[in-house]
DNA sequence: GGATTTGCCTAAAGCTATTAGGCAGATGCA
DNA sequence: TGCATCTGCCTAATAGCTTTAGGCAAATCC
């Protein structure tokens, strides 16, 4: 019979696609078998299983996502960092909806460790360098912007935005005109807890 | 043989609770059977199918989430109202990660609109008249709003902050203590357009 | 208490995941 | 070039989840 050349790299970056067209969690050895007109069991020479294959997706997704956001992060510094950064995540997962979501599974620590995940958040703290913020503040700037960024990604990719009227565009810009702002007047720790 | 007295109801709420035991994506109709020692094809009586389950899981999580939003704001305003907005969220996500991931389900239109989801959005909008804004800015600030919420809480359900310094708890404290400050200076649009 | 309705059951087919073992095409070495 | 080995894809089989069709008995309604 044929030898179609299967890799693990190939069967990876077919998941990709795969997921991009019917979604993360429509991803399955079965329809990947298909796809490349073999039987299903060939599959599991090259892939441990169906967790290891979606796990790979992710990191692909993971390191892709990363790349253009370190393209994208080259050379800017201040509000336009800001911007390019926001939109690469937005235009990533407006392009490949499916590797968005891989990118969020859930990772065992150690491949979490490993992945390109940790390149997002020192890329964020570089990206924070060009406001003045010290930790512990930086800290929590990092996870509010990666929490903004996530999550009006997602809601817009759910739809969660679709029915009402403003732009979504719009709304995007302004959100990040606000966050430019925020970061340039973090507020101070309060001095006195309230109770 | 004797009758269980199964309901869509109890079967939606026991698939809730196995939700938040095992993960929203592992609730399946066997499980379920297994839950009430009923077979399988009795739950079809009840549910039409493993997707209606779901969305009847998501329906209610919805639910339960605007009824602790609604109590959380009565009689508060301003950043009072705020906090405690976010903290129902917040809360309801680390009490019921199930019922949580459930209430992101992506709904048909006709459901979504006949969901308590806009009671969310209704509500977001109720708290913004605490602060100065006028549309379309406040639409701005509700999806801003939300994504926050929800980019924060499934971050750090998903184990995103969980490897680094400063306690994810101080973190939420100024990120909303920022939020407010933000609301409360909420940029204006630029006059001139960039380029 | 008999008729009807309703609830859970058995049976069956189809899809996905995964493992074990086989055969043939590719590769390595003389 | 020819033989041995290795590797890649295959068949076969098991098991779980989903869904539909049709049956029997318990509950319900006069």
């Amino acid at each position: 019979m044929a030898r179609v050349g299967l890799t693990a790299e190939r069967l990876t970056q077919a998941g990709a696609e795969l997921a991009d067209e019917v979604g993360f969690d429509q991803v399955t050895v079965s329809a990947l078998a298909r796809r490349f007109d073999v039987k299903v069991a060939s599959l599991y020479s090259h892939v441990r299983n169906s967790q290891d294959l979606r796990t790979r997706i992710a990191l692909l997704a993971l390191a892709e996502l990363a790349d253009r956001a370190a393209d994208a992060l080259a050379g800017r510094s201040g509000k336009d960092a800001l911007t390019a950064l926001a939109n690469v995540y937005r235009d990533y997962a407006r392009e490949h909806p499916g590797r968005y979501a891989a990118a969020q599974l859930r990772l065992d620590p150690q491949t979490a460790a490993a992945s390109a995940g940790v390149r997002h958040a020192q890329m964020t703290r570089a990206l924070l360098r060009g406001y003045d913020l010290t930790e512990p503040d930086q800290t929590h700037a990092v996870r509010l912007l990666g929490s903004v960024f996530h999550g009006y990604v997602s809601l817009e990719l759910g739809g969660g935005f679709s029915h009402s009227a403003p732009d979504t565009d719009v709304t995007w810009i302004r959100v990040l005109d606000a966050l430019d702002t925020l970061l340039r007047n973090w507020p101070p720790p309060p001095t006195e807890p309230q109770g």
